[in-house]
DNA sequence: ATGCTTATTGTAACCGGTTTCACCAATAGT
DNA sequence: ACTATTGGTGAAACCGGTTACAATAAGCAT
């Protein structure tokens, strides 16, 4: 049927060529427009469809000066809570007609600052960032784009953006009140590399003035075998007098859990473990964790509301705080004073 | 300094005013065109600096042809394995100055090729898709689009796109091989939703065929908390005989093997289990999962190759298989013989 | 001084859509 | 019969860049 040759991509112009209109009747058809004739509007999509043309978004951003596309950038997608988040954050971009690039930054302000250029160059309309810490360039170059940029995983009402997040001290200071309430003053905390990450360092401000408490202070790489193999490795003396471990995240508290297990400590007997993040599988190991819950996936939702209201409406969002919760306080935490350690069975 | 209203953003003519030069001039410093002489080439960068300019990338897109951005369609990024995947994607896409967008699809096929068409409408010039099963409109529209789509999480040299993924059927073949070795013959098989997931229904397919071994197939939703409910149900009743969970998917088998431990049944003396995915997880649990391991990076990075070569030089790339390969074979496994259910301490 | 390069810059067309405005026909009002 | 709408359509300008081609000036051999 068709020609031989046809590699060209189909216009509007062929559109209008073919339906024997002009240009601007086959936009009026494409954009719903309602003042074309029904008869016009069958010979325009017949057209169309003939030719499965379809528009360039290129084009129309050009001139609609829309792209509706937004950007993400997320230190890794590689990691629970971020993924989590993000699939929120997409489902709720896309049910307001945004689409979502994601970018990582590997937690350095330098790739931070080059990506979102990266995002901006290709047209995003606004951009959602984790945390507070930014380059003086990107923060500089955000300021004179007056790019909507919504940051998360952070709550600060001081900060020059509109953040969507929690409070990490607050949420550490839950979790470290549970062990306190319980007795303990000999707390290891594991914790991921605090460099570059506002998220890890505001967490540890909760371990301040706290004079009748011993802190053992343990900085790893953010997985579970770090963690595991770091509690095998402090609690395999059996000199240790830690009675608990607290991880600023519950990928620490699950590698801390299965080191314990693997010395055969038992937990929360011997050893009490609290998390923070509450993963879904937090819910199911033996015993479940300990955890300060964070509300990820709302924190997705809610920062898509927020960033789409800016980035439609022009209506900058105000600030706002998600609330933490402790889950499942005496599962993976025991009073210290029951602490057996070497007296178990 | 600045005049009062100075709202719309500032263009490339702006920027030739400003600088008394040609639009022409303008766009030859952008692209770093050689025949410019230094003199004009600073007042222009000059002047670009000024209005902080930043080039429409849909005016870029529209003379090109080009967006640079490619999108990716994954059933969900709350899972660890997509979440690998799409992270490796990521990086090697940026290497090769292509942008990432990601969509959702649940699983549903009509809403795969629903996103799919939102991706096109934004300029996507190629798709990275999971399995080989969609829906005929999706499959019509990329073959009359002539789009660049790499299927991937796959390999089926056979399929109409090039697949670049691992054959998921030997997978779990190399899984059960395991425990048939071993001497089991009573296996329960835990696996996600079937329904429309090409991949859990061709690692299915490695249970035909073997007359001599009970299977029970537990279909149940794809988190830890399933699986340790189903293994919490499977295994309370003294009578079970099941020695072996054979789970299609690591976070299936953790979730066995927490439930397993929540009873009390040791693993892999009592029950043995065996994953498939090796999360970096699977390595951590007491004791460590024995399982199948899907080089997911090296997929992320394959894909991406594959089709960066497919956009940029109109080359469109051989399927690809990665090798599976088994993990800690002993480890929560041990041979069925040995099995003391019920015989423990 | 003349003619021919070569280096640099400008003019204007063009990419693929949207949109303003003018135009024409048909219907309605008086 | 004569405007005043109203509905449907097209011509052309426009969005913000790129680029083919023309134009000008300087450099150089003859």
């Amino acid at each position: 049927m068709a020609g031989v040759l046809e590699k060209r991509k189909s216009t509007l112009r062929d559109v209008a060529r073919m339906a024997e209109v002009s240009t601007a009747t086959v936009s009026r058809v494409l954009n719903g427009n309602a003042l074309v004739s029904e008869g016009t509007r069958a010979k325009v999509q017949a057209a169309i469809d003939a030719l499965h043309f379809v528009p360039s978004a290129a084009a129309r951003a050009i001139n609609s000066g829309r792209t509706h596309v937004v950007g993400a950038l997320v230190p890794t997608l590689d990691h629970a809570i971020f993924s989590r988040f993000l699939d929120a954050l997409e489902e709720e971009l896309a049910g307001s007609g945004l689409s979502l690039v994601v970018a990582t930054t590997k937690e350095d302000p330098d790739r931070e600052a080059e990506r979102a250029r990266a995002l901006v160059d290709i047209g995003v309309e606004g951009l959602i960032v984790s945390g507070v810490t930014r380059s003086a360039d990107l923060d500089a170059f955000i300021e004179k784009r007056e790019l909507p940029v919504v940051a998360t995983s952070y709550f600060d009402p001081s900060y020059h953006l509109p953040t969507v997040g929690y409070d990490n001290e607050r949420a550490a200071r839950s979790a470290l009140g549970l062990l306190l309430e319980g007795g303990h003053r000999d707390i290891a905390i594991y914790h991921g590399p605090s460099a570059g990450n506002d998220r890890t360092r505001a967490r540890l401000k909760a371990f301040k003035k706290h004079p009748r408490v011993a802190f053992r202070f343990c900085e790893m790489p953010l997985d579970v075998s770090a963690a595991s193999d770091a509690a095998r490795r402090d609690f395999a003396e059996p000199c240790c007098r830690t009675t608990a471990v607290l991880a600023l995240s519950d990928v620490l508290a699950q590698g801390a859990l299965f080191g314990l297990q693997a010395l055969g400590i038992s937990v929360p007997r011997e050893v009490s473990v609290v998390g923070i993040d509450d993963l879904p599988s937090s819910a199911a190991t033996t015993p479940a964790l300990t955890t300060v819950r964070l509300p990820v996936r709302e924190m997705g939702r809610r920062a898509a509301i927020a960033l789409a209201k800016w980035v439609e409406d022009g209506i900058r969002p105000a600030p706002e705080r998600l609330d933490v919760s402790v889950m499942r306080a005496s599962s993976s935490l025991a009073p210290a004073s029951g602490a057996l350690r070497g007296r178990g069975p």
